[in-house]
DNA sequence: ATGAAAGCGCTAACAG
DNA sequence: CTGTTAGCGCTTTCAT
């Protein structure tokens, strides 16, 4: 329906050129086919005057390519995929590309039927926050030949690259600030069992124990899912414990929210009653009644650096295999932890 | 650089019908030619089995349309636009539409580039949450037949559709309560000045002081934008002024952090020494050391109906001049205000 | 019940 | 320095 805009021929027509001249000065091109100046400057402003906008379909048809990439995310509303993709939609647009955005709903049947979707529209490129565990789907569009990056998550042998945070050591160096605290007896409350951030953190975890020769007696692991529910359940299991931890190790935000609940309602305090230390920073995280000690993932440089990778494969540099680039977190500390002895 | 998948012009080759017959088969046109079931049933078969998928640019350069949407939000990393936006997206894909986004970044003058860009890809209809104050580029595009809907802010005088909360109800609900639990001394942060949702609900805050015969005298206005910056500040100031307010009515959930944080430096408590009530319902207002009473605007409805007043338009029902639904918010009235007499 | 062929708007190989 | 022309994959008019 779209109202139709003035073609290359009608313009070619117009000024009395042919169809090429125009196309040529139009993709700039003049110099390399030493086209008058005269005759350039001449259909540069009449392209501009009678507001000529190419089209895109018969381009994409003649090219092959589309100036489009896709994007999928678990959830656009979560405000940690929210700020990456907001990077990555940044950066593409800079590049010239439009991007198709698709929510997989956490749901890996939707994620493949995205992924279809998109491809059938011929993306120049997919960037991919997966889902989940299996990874089967993703190095079948890679092997077709569409440039991808997966973000958040990476897996083990495979070929395309991954950009995730440093799970592992952030998680270890948070753990240490516990320690250095005089924590011993910790609970750790994780995510997704299985999800290579999650294990990556649980095992960063278990690292700094081991380093200070804490006996695995002394501290517990437990949850099994990045939710409010799972973070309140075992908070309060934990409070009412024959042996209640001193301090909380949330891996997500929400885990971190349901366990605040937990801990209000037992009627505890933070720090004095117990100390708390989470993943993912938020815009209330220094707000709450105590701020909170956080660990903030690097959501620009996650975006920007998959913004890189995909666009060096869509140039034709291919990425070197099972090349994972991990970014950096930042701690926030704050008074959510209280030194004990 | 995609895989250039198999044609149609080559599945008619190995079949020996014609490129015709097999166009029409695919497009579900069998019956309307009589095409003999034995043939249609067979190029349906090798279709499926060959994973046949239509070249887009080519259908869309033929007919001129692009079975795409472009949507626009101000800020992507807001969880309200965010979570408007995945229904939008979901909405939108259920009716077999892709949806490009693009985020203004508070920014007209990028917000008009993303339109241009848009309509250069022939998007058959456009969502957007407008930045701003400015609709003539909107009225614009509108009127060169895209079919349009702004969300979240509406304009005065404009012939698109435009879906946005009933701000003015449920500000002046919100005032009632607190005018109910005994507050007279009100101070009202504001956040954009002159945007339709800050408007409206200033509008709606004086018509219920006005209904209460509360003189102006009595309460106070101040503010200038949707931040935390700007919560903070009026916050210290109303706090350390001569008659500080008993109650404060913050028009989003930033502002209503900053307060948090003004507050809480200035050594007082909620409720017991100010009350707090706030727009925008967030994961965490319920898990604030005082759970805050929030107005929740309803983020699902409103997306639901976006993508309903597009596809009305896209189908040829033209929208009624100056038609603005107002979608219902909800209170949830939670600790965060005071009885007092 | 099926096909031939034109044409959507563009790029690029080939031809001066 | 500029032009002619084929063809990308599809839909559709006109033929048969």
């Amino acid at each position: 329906m779209t109202k139709s805009n003035i073609s290359i021929k009608e313009l070619a027509s117009i000024l009395g050129f042919s169809i090429t001249t125009v196309s040529r000065v139009l993709n700039g091109k003049a110099e390399q086919y030493r086209i008058k100046k005269e005759t350039e400057s001449k259909i540069q402003e009449t392209a501009k005057r009678l507001n000529y906008t190419p089209n895109q379909f018969a381009r994409s048809l003649k090219l092959d390519k589309s100036e489009t990439i896709g994007v999928i995310v678990p959830d656009i509303s979560n405000p940690f995929f929210a700020e990456i993709f907001k990077n990555i939609e940044r950066g593409l647009k800079q590049h010239g590309y439009a991007v198709f955005v698709g929510d997989s709903n956490d749901n890996t049947e939707l994620e493949i039927d995205l992924i279809k979707h998109f491809v059938a529209r011929k993306v120049d490129g997919l960037v991919i926050a997966p889902v989940g565990i299996s990874s089967t789907h993703l190095s079948q569009v890679f092997k077709t030949g569409i440039p991808l990056v997966s973000i958040d998550r990476s897996f083990k042998n495979v070929d395309f690259p991954a950009v995730t945070s440093n799970n592992f050591d952030s998680a270890k160096e948070a753990t240490i600030e516990l320690l250095k605290n005089g924590h011993r007896n910790i609970a750790l409350i994780q995510g997704l069992n299985q999800s290579q951030p999650n294990t990556d953190r649980v095992n960063g975890f278990i690292q700094a124990m081991k380093e200070w020769d804490i006996h695995p007696d002394k501290y517990s692991i437990v949850g099994e899912g990045f939710s409010i529910e799972n973070g309140f359940y075992q908070t309060d299991r934990l409070l009412n414990s024959a042996n209640p931890p001193t301090a909380i190790f949330a891996l997500s935000n929400l885990i971190a929210l349901g366990a605040l609940k937990a801990i209000s309602q037992n009627g505890q305090t933070i720090p004095n009653d117990i100390s708390l230390l989470t993943f993912d920073e938020q815009a209330y995280s220094a707000f709450l009644n105590t701020p909170m000690t956080t660990i903030e993932q690097n959501k620009v440089e996650m975006g920007n650096m998959a913004v890189k990778l995909l666009i060096d494969q869509i140039c034709g540099r291919k990425p070197k295999i099972g090349s994972i680039v991990q970014i950096h977190s930042k701690m926030h500390l704050r008074e959510s932890i209280k030194k004990i002895n």
